[in-house]
DNA sequence: TCTGGGGTCCTAGGACCC
DNA sequence: TCTGGGGTCCTAGGACCC
């Protein structure tokens, strides 16, 4: 058997663990540079708030109805979730953590009540971090994310459904549109109710043969899995990334060159940390940087430019060289730029690079000068040491005009308690 | 004024190898 | 006279997830 617990409305409740004045209310939580809805309470999706909605378009209706809004923290959510997996490790030796607010709970060889242990989860989440959690039990991995839809949908079972029987999933997969399965997204959908397929059961109801060839190997695997035959193990060590991506719009539109190079000397040097923390090198980099899409009326530019690194590196300082180069050759002045980007690629483990003949900088060098600038980061936190190519951020950084303090993970920020 | 950010996997087809 | 068999690598495009 498998859980998959779900954080409800995780972002919002983060919010809500340091503001239980917020607990009832109608509270949403923004993207990045405070652009789109992306997390909502549930009295937020009552009133009729879609997730992915541009804010400006909906400021009105929010404040009207008195919508707490918020933009993203991601240092609170963070480590916040650290926290929520940790004591999930508590229950089950063999634990997947699958997002930021969701993992996998490999049950094998227990012999428990689901419900009872799944009650038990739930409340320990909630004593520990405050945060109200939803708990799908079932055979498998696709079956125990149907089984946390009903526990989200079903408040009177409190948070956990259970799916053990083939009674009982019949029961759940006849109810359960297609395109709630996890797996199976627009294209799929479209596809399947073009073969008047509606609910989950009927997508059992299917030829093998054509799912394999319509829907690939994947939507074979789904289908086998709402069978109960599980073909998805469980992950239990992440997997290094084989791209890394760091790229972000800008509060305000940029236009001269020298922010433009701030921006993008911060985003690889963000790259370079991901990459470090993985324990790989990269030997490709793309940059691009365009102009807003949405403005129609302005003229539009994008570019990229992908190429090969003399010699894989996670150097910030030769990463930064590469990516200002690449910038400089793709910037054109006369447009409004609103968004850039890092994206490292070709990524190999640090122990197997592959040196150059012409290198011309130190690597192992600059390893050791990385090594003390990430402990020293880690003290005293992030971009205490930097390079000065990146600048202060001071005119394209994200607009955050609703953040709320660093709770956990500043100590200006801690909670004062009055005695 | 204003529209997020970061990933994975699979397939088909072409080029090329022995 | 006849036109094998087995394979890799790369790219573009399409699907999906949170």
């Amino acid at each position: 058997m498998f859980a998959l617990v779900d954080c409800n409305n995780f972002y919002v409740s983060c919010e809500r663990v340091f503001r239980p004045d917020l607990n009832g209310r109608p509270v949403v939580v923004l993207s990045n540079n405070d652009g789109c809805i992306i997390s909502r309470s549930n009295e937020a999706k009552e009133l009729g708030i879609r997730m992915g909605e541009p804010a400006f378009k909906i400021a009105e209706f929010l404040q009207k109805n008195k919508v707490e809004v918020f933009s993203s923290n991601y240092a609170l959510y963070g480590d916040l979730s650290h926290r929520v997996m940790s004591t999930l490790s508590q229950f089950t030796p063999e634990l997947e953590i699958y997002s930021i607010d969701e993992a996998f709970l490999s049950l094998a060889g227990l012999s428990v009540n689901w419900e009872e242990y799944g009650q038990k989860i739930r409340a320990t989440i909630l004593r520990n971090l405050g945060i109200p959690v939803s708990v799908g039990i079932a055979p498998t991995k696709v079956l125990a994310k149907v089984a946390n839809h009903y526990a989200k949908k079903a408040r009177e079972k409190q948070g956990v459904w259970v799916l053990d029987s083939p009674e009982r999933i019949e029961k759940a997969l006849r109810k359960l549109a297609v395109d709630e399965v996890w797996g199976i997204g627009r294209q799929y959908s479209k596809l399947l109710k073009a073969q008047k397929v509606q609910t989950a059961w009927e997508f059992l109801q299917l030829d093998d043969d054509w799912v394999r060839r319509r829907m690939t190997v994947v939507g074979l695997r789904v289908k086998k899995e709402l069978e109960g035959i599980a073909c998805l193990t469980m992950e239990l060590i992440p997997p290094a990334k084989k791209v890394i991506c760091t790229s972000r719009s800008f509060g305000t539109d940029q236009t001269d060159l020298e922010p433009l190079e701030e921006a993008v000397a911060t985003y690889a040097a963000r790259c370079a940390e991901k990459l470090r923390r993985q324990h790989s090198c990269a030997g490709m980099m793309m940059v691009f940087l365009h102009t807003n899409g949405f403005k129609e009326d302005e003229p539009q530019y994008a570019k990229n430019l992908v190429f090969k690194l003399p010699a894989a590196t996670n150097s910030t300082i030769e990463l930064i060289r590469h990516a200002r180069a690449a910038l400089r050759a793709i910037y054109k002045k006369g447009y409004r730029y609103k968004k850039a980007g890092v994206i490292v690629m070709e990524i190999v483990s640090e122990e197997r690079v592959q040196g150059s003949l012409f290198a011309c900088v130190d690597l192992v060098k600059h390893a050791a000068i990385m090594k003390q600038i990430d402990r020293i980061n880690a003290k005293y936190g992030r971009d205490t040491i930097k390079i000065a190519t990146q600048g202060s951020g001071e005119k394209w950084k994200l607009r955050r005009r609703k953040l709320s303090p660093c709770y956990t993970t500043r100590w200006e920020d801690i909670i004062k308690v009055r005695v």
